[in-house]
DNA sequence: TAGATTGTTAATCGATTAACAATC
DNA sequence: TAGATTGTTAATCGATTAACAATC
């Protein structure tokens, strides 16, 4: 495993492969190219190649990769060849159905617990879930040493729940609220706001 | 209004730069900068300059930008100085808290009808709206010529459904299944899949 | 062997940044 | 006027692609 420094935007594409693939082995194929891998993502083969080559050589000359084996690497190498413990917080619609969401599980993820800080909510079942007062946070984050959190709370609290996050511990914030928010350099923050994708794909429509 | 041909990255970012500007609207605030902005993004202020210069001259030396105008301007430019009516195809527990979500509308977009094919929620409500038939959805889409569609759906119905959209007549779709979907090329897609931002980040933490 | 596909190099292409004249 | 910030140019930086030797 070569590494060193990848550039983020590679790592970026593994998760993309990484799902590619697992749709392929669903389909019952043992080796797939860069080439097939490529027309499937709308990607180059040769940026596949180069992509994967950051990290080894994991294919075969003259015949592809395997896509069994592939898989674990990428897996390993995104570190999702174990399950992290998640938590939610945030239980308004889109928490209720991210409580209920049977997707994370088996691709490295297990929503180990939710929070909100609504009294009405807290001790109210959500999904397999009882919603726990927000002002546990950090004490239910550190006792279980979890790393990994879901944000989906109003924007006007996002940054008091990150801080709150980043407070007790947590590494990497997921945030559905429709604002930035600050972190140190050491806790990673990624976005999802459906309204960004609608707006950008708007600019092209006539 | 130059342009000709912008690259798709910089008008991926106007958006981001719009609900900035909205935020800072909200809190009062009349005059920003490029650098403020840029603070506030984690954007450089040359980057944010350049890529409005795309597009025109929307500020003034010494000054900065004006808020409401700048944000005016990049409305018209995204085609969100309009609303826009959006179909819901799937109501899974994600589907339902689309239909809830109140912030599509103050920035350009209306869900206008909901589907599933699932004959138990047909003719049920969920939010505003009464759950219609799948198989109504070209009709639907035609008769009100709507554009821009959200796909919610499972990942193995996903691309039957966009290629009934598509059939239909829709020129935007925001796909939640995790997996790539094939349309033609004036049919543009963009994807929302958590776990890829999962998984990106966990490769990052230690 | 002949055909196919990898991993890698070098060339190309595109995006970001630094710097500054223009000017409010 | 003096100070500030734009819009733009040129330089830098980084990412993608094309091509091919290696080899299964």
């Amino acid at each position: 495993m070569r590494s060193s420094h990848v550039p983020d935007i590679v790592v970026g594409r593994l998760p993309l492969y990484l799902r590619a693939l697992n749709h392929m082995q669903a389909e019952g194929n043992e080796i797939t190219s860069s080439q097939e891998l490529g027309e499937r993502l709308g990607i180059s083969s040769a940026q596949i190649r180069k992509d994967l080559s950051q990290f080894g050589e994991f294919g075969k000359q003259g015949t592809g990769y395997n896509i069994g084996y592939l898989s674990d690497q990428l897996r390993s190498i995104l570190k999702v060849d174990r399950v992290w413990d998640v938590v939610l917080v945030g239980v308004g619609d889109l928490g209720r159905a991210l409580a209920n969401y049977a997707g994370f599980l088996d691709r490295g993820f297990r929503i180990y617990s939710i929070f909100d800080s609504d009294p009405k909510k807290i001790g109210k079942r959500a999904g397999d879930f009882t919603i726990q007062d927000a002002a546990e946070l950090r004490k239910a984050i550190q006792a279980d040493d979890i790393q990994v959190a879901m944000l989906a709370v109003p924007s006007d609290q996002a940054q008091a729940a990150a801080d709150a996050l980043v407070e007790a511990g947590i590494r990497a914030i997921l945030c559905y609220a429709p604002t930035s928010i600050t972190t140190p350099a050491s806790v990673r923050v990624e976005y999802i706001d459906p309204v960004l994708h609608l707006q950008h794909m708007t600019y092209h429509v006539v």
